[in-house]
Parts: C-alpha cells; structure tokens; sequence
DNA sequence: AAGTTTGTTCAGTTAAAACTGTACATAATA
DNA sequence: TATTATGTACAGTTTTAACTGAACAAACTT
C-alpha cells in the first residue's frame, strides 16, 4: 500500500468524492429522460477543468466514441450542455450549462407541453368522433355512453389547461417572482 | 358489411373514437413513470363506465392477469386509479382517480422530491469526503481542484433548494391561488 | 376444516433499449 | 487534389425491461 501523503492516492480520492456525485446524479436523471450512462457522462464533463473532446469522454468513461456521441447528444438537446469553441481545436468541445434553472426549465417545459399539446390534441379528436356518433346514433345506451365520455373528456381538458398555465410559469420565468432563486449562502454578499 | 345502423357497429365506433384518446395518453405516460401498456390499461378504466376487476381488465386488453396486477400497482402507486369496494363482489376493483389535478402533483412532488433529497445528500458528503481531503493535502494543485469543485457543488445545492420551494408549492397546494383550476366552461355556471 | 376464489411471487421467455466496432461522410490540412 | 482527422449511421451484440404461465398464499364460502 503506498503512503498517504502521494499524489496518486490523493488524486484517486479527489476522483472517489466525485463519483460519489456522479454515481447520485446518474441514478436520478432519468427523470430528464436520460440514460443513467448519459448521466455519468454528464457528472464527468461537470467535475472538468476543462471542455472536453468526445475522445476525452471515451477514455475517461471507458466506453465507445460512439456512446459519447448519442450521450452527449441527448444532453445537448436537454440544454444540459453546450458546445463552446476554442481557437486551434478541432475536435467538439462540451461543457456543462452551468445555469441549472435554466436546464431545468427547458426540460420541464419541452417534456410537459409536448405532452400536453398531443393529449388536447387526441380529446379533440376523440370528441369530434363522438359528437359525430351521437348525432347518428338511435340506440339510447349509446348516446347515454357518448355523454359521459364527453363529460369525462372535458373534465381532463380543463386539467390540460391548467397544466398549460403552470408550464407558462416556467417559460415567461414567473415562477421566479414567486419563487426565488437561492443566492450563494456562504459567500456572504446577499445583492 | 353490415348495415350502418346496427348496434355492434356503432358500438365498434364508439370503441374507435375511445381508443384514440387511449392511444395517445399510452404515448405519453411515460412521463409519470409508467409504461405504455399501463397507460393503455389507464385508459381503458377511464372509459369503463364502472369499476374494474383484474379479469375484466385482461380480457379487454388481451393480456396475462399478472401484468394487469403489476400495472394497476403502478397506477396505484402514482395515485392515478383507486380501489374502490362494492357490497357482494370480491374481487378488488379499481376506478380512476378523477382529480386529475391531485394525480398530477402526486407525482411531480414524490418524484422530484426523491430525487432532490438524495442528490443533495450526495453533495453534502461529496463535500465532506473534499473538505477532509484539503485539510490533508500539500499539493496546490489538488487544493485548486477542490476549491472549484467545492463551489460547483454549492451552485447545484442552491438549485435543489430552489426546487425544494417549487415542489412544496405543489404539495401545499399554493400553486392554486396563483395558477387556479379551470372551471367547466361549457355549464356555464362560474361558481 | 375443506374447498374455492382471487391476487401475487417467481422463473423463464420475449421484446426493447443500450452499447460497440466498422464503415462512411464531411471538413480540415498539406 | 490527396491525405488526415473527426463525428455519426448502421448492423450486430449485449444488457435491461416487460410480459407470461404455473405455483403459491391469503381470504372467503360452505
């Protein structure tokens, strides 16, 4: 066992506290809808010094270049990186969007009003083929079913609306008005 | 083809214009965590016009018991159905839960809340495994980098906190005096 | 208590997603 | 223009998740 005071071991604990960040974020970012790997893909590129290459990545994570790509990708469209330019390099260089809210924001709307728009959408639809039915229809136990389910329909509609509102909140940044963003508590200055 | 007003073709429509809308809530359920066929079983308790018992489920849907089990127990769990009793019948039977408001923040607040909690745990001991380390360490460089990783972390900590007062606002149910409910437009009564 | 009914556990299978290496297309360099 | 470097598409493989049927456990019925 080499000594403590090395700079190989203490390099390898630096390494140990990090992955204890990386291993939490990759197991909760699914809720972005990223894969756990992209996830530690993530936490890797947020503990660099520096932007880093696709190559960097493969390396660092021991897993293909073609991983990284798709990852990296995934990321970028979650607005959870960025690719930024450095003069006489070549290669792509990413680092992480260090405006957390913002991330989140994106994600939350994207994921909610793209969902959102596709149901309103579907009940709709689904409303026009009832009211069709119905005005066809004799059987009584039929228009008594079409009712219910325009009522049942309508109901969800007002859900979506609301649902809309509240995604709004985040787009036009009201939601920070109401909620405030946190100021760095243990730099004191409070501006 | 039989004739257009006959009642097993009308009923077929009306089955049509049903499955659209299941269609599209299947799409989108992931969302919630659950699985296109559960969204798909979601649906179909939507429209029952009464409450549902397992075997009636897997012969609407053409699949084993067992998964309407396990899918029904991710329903439950997101709070999105509920179990219902009726005098005379044994076996359980499930409804949808119809605040679709309450199914919606159950889900935001437990999923994100989770997750919030055990990230910031992470960084908490992330930051204590840093801390000892700098107390140990002579080499400058190895300072530099926990400093700057010290203050990253601080970053994120600042965002958790900042979701953990979004999240109660929906546990508190305050995000309704500032985003209210939509009332049914089409009763006209605006109680 | 014996016999049914009903939901769930578990092992095995099938279906879907993630990952890899090769081959290709595009752009930079010489 | 020829050569090299770089990211991505694609086909095949591995890993993970979903699904099923049989066996079991709990509760109800008689």
């Amino acid at each position: 066992m080499p000594s403590n005071n090395n700079y190989a071991v203490e390099s390898e604990r630096l390494e140990e506290a990090r992955n204890r960040f990386i291993t939490e974020i990759a197991k909760n970012i699914h809720l972005y809808n990223i894969t756990p790997s992209a996830g530690r893909l993530y936490g890797t590129v947020f503990f660099s010094e520096e932007p880093m290459t696709l190559d960097e990545m493969s390396k660092a994570l021991g897993m293909s270049k073609t991983s990284m790509s798709t990852g990296i990708r995934s990321l970028l469209d979650a607005n959870m990186v960025e690719r930024v330019w450095e003069r006489g390099i070549r290669k792509d260089l990413y680092k992480v969007e260090d405006d957390w809210y913002k991330s989140f924001s994106n994600v939350f709307i994207n994921r909610w009003r793209n969902a959102t728009e596709l149901n309103m959408s579907a009940i709709q639809e689904t409303k026009e083929m009832l009211y069709q039915l119905r005005q066809e229809t004799t059987f009584k136990d039929i228009s008594k079913k079409i009712d219910t389910d325009i009522e049942k329909l309508t109901e969800a509609e007002n859900y979506y609306h609301w649902l809309t509102d509240v995604i709004a909140l985040f787009e036009t940044g009201k939601i920070f008005d109401i909620v405030p963003k946190r100021r760095d508590l243990t730099k004191g200055k409070n501006i």
